[in-house]
DNA sequence: CGTGGGGTTGATTCTTATCAATTCGGGTGG
DNA sequence: CCACCCGAATTGATAAGAATCAACCCCACG
């Protein structure tokens, strides 16, 4: 259970059982999915938001000129979509990487669940910073880093949602998707996995990956972990 | 009024005279800055957000090499430093653009308000989601598209953000600003102003910005207003 | 008048993209 | 069990886009 949605909210606090179970009925109507299945299109009314119980998926954007960029990797625990709250339409696509456990639920329950409980009210909002600091330093990643220090910085960063506790683990992506992710060519991610290996910072297999020198790693990819490392003094007790 | 917090509710939304008084006592403690002044500190103790109620400002990252990334542009009614609030320190800078007045108010103050109105709780959740579709469309413009696209959607975006009516404003970031909003040197904004400006999209002189052909503009941007527009049917009403 | 910061322009270099050919590995069907 | 096939990864050659460096301009400001 560590790895469902109940085992986010409580990574950032104690939360009582009657807000345990109001967390449950996110994920009561899991449904399965293979790799490579788009759960949501673009453009599609988007009713729902998907919390995601098993497996790996992420958010892209097609642009008008064929070009893919992604923007969210989803991990089990976390929620689909959280960003559309205040759109009828999606602009995203929603899609499997993994087989995986999806589970759709109406986006009013959200405000529902705002209504039950002011303590699981403050933890949303945390979420939402939480995946909003993401972004931005994939940001940072993007705009100011080269290309080794982006595929380095995703890495580790990868690590760290994982559960921070291994130095191996599979990464779901292939080349190709990692290049849609840092604004790299597939070609370039390629040549840049054989950089890294050349400096002793990364070895990889396939999808598996095992960061050799987590150290040098994080000094050579400017990683902070402090963006993913919540408080959560500021909120209401439960 | 219009371009205070409260304006920016009122655009989200219909609220009650009491949530307008609620709003309101964010704005309470009004600082004056000169441009150019840094507001707050990366790697300093972060207990307050900031209201921006008059002039720009904007976030930044300085990293270990030096260069330098900008996050945010705040423009007026814009609440600064909502994704840190789970974290004691920030880990951006907040820098005026313009002269400005500033309001700071202690973090807890946000959860008071949860309290007292769960109307304006949804709504606040609504504007960190739109915060993070900012950030979502940046990476977007960062991941995948060229310099002249890059720049062309910063000034559209620009553009609506600022109310959307007029096609000629004052755009309040040098060359090397927009460079480090954008992951491109300076010299390289001023080519591509250069070549927005031979292709007959935008006129520039000084500060000001003139949008010649919005359309061709927005086509060639690839620019899609959505994620700028919500809706609020979701929400609880007030 | 200087002076200094931002903007422009040109020349050159560097990083990454693109295109093309080859390899590798896993799955399929005979 | 083997031959084949396919998609992904690798590698090499070349091209494009943006960075960097340097010179110069413009102008606001003391």
């Amino acid at each position: 259970m560590d790895s469902c949605i109940v085992g986010q909210f409580q990574r950032l606090a104690n939360i009582s059982d009657k807000e345990i179970s109001l967390l449950r009925t996110l994920e009561e109507n899991a449904e399965s999915y293979q790799p490579d299945v788009i759960i949501q299109h673009e453009d599609q009314p988007s009713k729902h938001f998907y919390t995601i119980r098993k497996g790996w998926a992420y958010s892209s954007r097609i642009l008008a000129d064929g070009d893919r960029q992604i923007l969210d990797i989803f991990l089990p625990g976390h929620i689909m979509g959280l960003r559309e709250i205040g759109f009828n339409k999606s602009t995203y696509r929603f899609v499997t990487l993994t087989q995986a456990e999806i589970c759709p639920f109406p986006k009013a329950r959200l405000t529902e669940i705002f209504n039950e409980s002011p303590r699981l009210t403050d933890l949303f909002f945390l979420v939402i910073a939480r995946e909003q600091s993401i972004l931005a330093e994939r940001i940072i990643n993007l705009g100011r880093r080269s290309a080794a220090q982006k595929l380095a910085h995703f890495v580790i960063e990868t690590k760290v949602r994982l559960g921070n506790t291994i130095d191996e683990f599979d990464l779901m992506l292939s080349q190709e998707l990692l290049g849609d992710t840092l604004g790299l060519s597939s070609v370039h991610i390629s040549r840049t996995f054989k950089f890294l290996r050349d400096r002793g910072l990364i070895e990889r297999d396939g999808n598996r990956v095992k960061i050799v020198d987590l150290e040098a790693l994080m000094e050579f990819a400017d990683f902070n972990p402090c963006y993913l490392e919540q408080d959560v003094q500021w909120a209401r007790q439960g």
